[in-house]
DNA sequence: TGGTTACGTAACCGGTTGGTTTATTACATG
DNA sequence: CATGTAATAAACCAACCGGTTACGTAACCA
């Protein structure tokens, strides 16, 4: 498995949870605290720098420090890779009226027939 | 939360696994059966079968029936979805020799040392 | 010096995930 | 009907996840 791959691991798994996707487009607004990106969520601290652990070591976030603060940064770089990913399969969402999604309606029609 | 934003869960959740990556991957070139699918891995049907079941909540298959086969067919529908939410953060990307940069640089920086 | 603020670490807990083996269902064919 | 094949179901297990509480630490401030 390719280094890629690999990375592509991380950072569908750190997209894979509401809260970490919130933290992101809090983000996109600039950097923040830790106490800063907490306060919109009813959890604890600790659970909140749990995400940003995830987050960071998918490298979607980098944390500076500033005296007693630690300074989240959105880093999007690793986005990109997930967009190339996903962009593989773009002629086949914007096929919605062709063949394929004939021939799926067709499949699903048989399996329903056919399991009585 | 949104409904959209509670598929999202299960989208990036299910492209966060390697296996299931290929398997996507494999139906782009069109539908296939378990066995099939189950061949390049190491790793026994029933494991293979759960991981098609992901797939299948995510939206990401649809299964069929032929039989005794349960012929499985691409539908990359909910990867439009996520492609969309990614898509919010291309300007990021894209910034590389921007400002950004030049400020995800400093904080760093500030963090080892003092201002310069 | 001692207190407060901002944050991290550690230990714990219930639920989920990714895999296994074994058994079972569904279908086709001799 | 008996047998083989394709696939799911069930039971189990170790590891991980997302949350908690309790405690530790580093920097500021009075």
């Amino acid at each position: 498995m390719t280094l890629t791959e690999d990375k592509l691991d991380a950072t569908f798994a750190a997209l894979a949870d509401p809260t970490r996707r919130a933290i992101l487009r809090r983000l996109a607004g600039g950097a923040a605290s830790v106490s800063a990106l907490a306060e919109p969520f009813a959890m604890s601290m600790p659970a909140v720098s749990k995400h940003l652990r995830v987050l960071q070591r998918a490298g979607l976030i980098v944390r500076g420090r500033k005296a007693q603060w630690r300074p989240c940064t959105l880093n999007a770089k690793p986005l990109k890779q997930a967009a190339l990913w996903i962009d593989h399969y773009r002629k086949f969402w914007e096929e919605s009226f062709d063949r394929l999604d004939a021939y799926l309606k067709d499949l699903q029609c048989k399996g329903k027939k056919h399991a009585k």
